[in-house]
DNA sequence: ACGAGGTATTGCCACGTTGCATGCGACGTT
DNA sequence: AACGTCGCATGCAACGTGGCAATACCTCGT
């Protein structure tokens, strides 16, 4: 059952010491005694005890995962991302949900999980900038999406404000002039709203707009559900809108499905843009219009300031700020001639 | 930092053993003593330290998920009812994508990472049942999906036969006679698509009708974009088709936005049922008739036969095989007027 | 034949924690 | 007053591994 070096030792006739070696790999072995051990490693299928190991060498080779969910599509194929980069550099990844409780943010950030982490990886929802500065922290963090002000962490996200400010410019350019922007989140101290907000608003006044509050709905959460019913709010006000910029692709499609069942067409009468690229967006029915992030690159880059910050403890690199890139992919949700089928576009990549 | 029992011990002036003892909440420990490490305790912001507590536990409170991936919808949803349900267990997950791979599947059955997990959820998808049966291993593991038919190891599933047997019936008692099934994968070992077959031609059969071959088309992975493709073939093939069940809710995405790519209409030309109830499904447009497994009893009755294995080692109890219970949700790509808007239907549950 | 210079192997210890057993003192009972 | 008991605190040991340094052994050169 559990192997241990100890049995495999007494197998081959050899020290503890010397199995460790063959192992390891590390010191001098004679070829013979190499055979040797290495066939009673073998027989008696020996695995590393993983606890022990982590113990003697202060890392355990796990990194953590915060997020606010995983069901989510965009969190769901970030994870993955995120579990796959780390395998290759032969991480395991422990994947703790959030659901946007401050205090869970609070606890994994001050160190809950005991030292069981290398590093952690966390997409903050509910706490402040300030907050997030003070939650010192033993192990060096990378926070996805919202930044640390005071600069304890390293931070990797998309240039929200340029990327919403392209969405919205890219419906202005169509010709819409009543663009509805959905995804606002009062209650939650978040900035990344905040600054698609931003870039929103900016794109409607480089139009020579005004910013109408009527437009700018709130939502409580960010799934389909929450953008269908902002959507429902918004066509029972009676206020006018041609276009929709929905701050996540989930808003998005809650929205467009209640645009059609409410019978009015899109992109004609209500052309629809989504935030994240995630997969859905590609074959909903239009196909959604939206920006998308390299989500590779986040959890890449991610990883590689971990890496730095884990190996090169004290080098006193300052917090990095990385932005990673992100294009518009313009699908029939705004485009008025739908484009080919995703079919063919998907065997194109 | 990093401060341990012995700090503690030397700061409150008492012996490593009872701040060990106020820690864990066990032994007899004086009011006042206990006060006065707990201050201490806070003060050092003492965290235990993970690694050594496995070590002498022989536990890692760590359990294993393996599966095909994280981005696709299903699993992404089921990884999160799995990492909750955990939590609620005191577990962590530690998460691996096998990407459908024989080696990496084997590798996790035969326990690669070192006893770092006191148990492992699989979702095998290439591994044959017989291949599953030989791989034995030390620690508790439970199948998602595939059975293990020498049965070291429990199961949990939905009736596969049956669930998609209803399916089918569905749309024949709908008045359908030339029922396509996409999602066969026959260079895959995979059982979980042979029973799909099963129920479809079975449902067939009591109707009345010969499956045709031509109407059953294979899939080399379970995206949407395999379903889109599926469809183009099908319908570029000239076989005539008035319904498709596919065997997810992606490759029914896939198929549906290639139906209507092609300008035919859903239902009313092409009916689609998937399988699988991810929530794209219920806010597709139509929104999709598919399959719902309850997730969250997959979630909790796996962790409870893991629990019930590493709780009670030798208990000698049999292999489980567990069918958890699932619904057919009709939805608008099935029935010829489609019901109240999603996001109605979303507020009521 | 003997010493030098390696090479191969090994013993010891520590990582931080907890189970077991024991020590010690105080209090209550007869 | 003496004894038993109980509550509280502590010391020792061990979980399995790997770094360090010492030792045993072996070969080669003189």
């Amino acid at each position: 059952m559990s192997s241990r070096l100890k049995d495999v030792a007494a197998r081959a006739g050899v020290s503890i010491r010397t199995v460790s070696n063959v192992v390891s790999g590390s010191g001098a072995v004679a070829e013979s005694t190499r055979a040797r051990v290495q066939a009673a490693l073998d027989e008696l299928g020996y695995r590393p005890n993983i606890a022990a190991r982590n113990l003697r060498a202060g890392r355990t080779g796990l990194i953590g995962l915060a997020i606010p969910e995983l069901h989510s599509p965009y969190f769901g194929e970030l994870a993955g991302l995120i579990v796959e980069a780390a395998q290759q550099r032969a991480w395991t990844v422990v994947i703790d949900q959030t659901f946007g409780d401050p205090d869970a943010e609070r606890r994994l950030l001050e160190g809950a999980g005991g030292r069981m982490v290398d590093g952690l990886i966390i997409s903050p929802w509910s706490l402040s900038p300030e907050e997030l500065a003070t939650r010192a922290r033993d192990i060096p963090v990378v926070l996805l999406g919202e930044r640390d002000p005071n600069g304890h962490a390293d931070r990797v996200a998309v240039d929200n404000v340029l990327a919403a400010d392209e969405a919205t410019t890219h419906l202005l350019d169509a010709g819409r002039r009543r663009v509805a922007a959905i995804g606002l989140q009062p209650h939650l101290r978040n900035g990344t709203a905040l600054r698609r907000l931003e870039g929103y608003r900016s794109a409607l006044r480089r139009a020579g707009l005004t910013p109408e509050p009527e437009l700018e709905r709130t939502v409580t959460a960010l799934h389909r559900e929450d953008g269908a019913r902002a959507m429902t709010a918004l066509l029972d006000s009676g206020v006018r809108a041609d276009a929709v910029f929905a701050f996540s692709d989930e808003l998005a499609l809650g929205a467009l499905h209640t645009v059609l069942n409410h019978g009015l067409r899109v992109p004609e009468d209500v052309a629809v843009v989504g935030f994240d690229g995630i997969e859905d967006a590609r074959y909903a029915n239009p196909a959604l219009t939206t920006v998308v992030p390299d989500k590779r690159q986040i959890a890449e880059r991610a990883l590689q300031c971990l890496a730095d910050r884990i190996y090169s403890p004290g080098a006193g690199v300052p917090p990095l700020d990385i932005a990673v890139p992100h294009r518009l992919e313009i699908r029939a949700s705004t485009h008025p001639r739908p484009g080919p089928p995703a079919g063919a576009a998907a065997e194109a990549r």
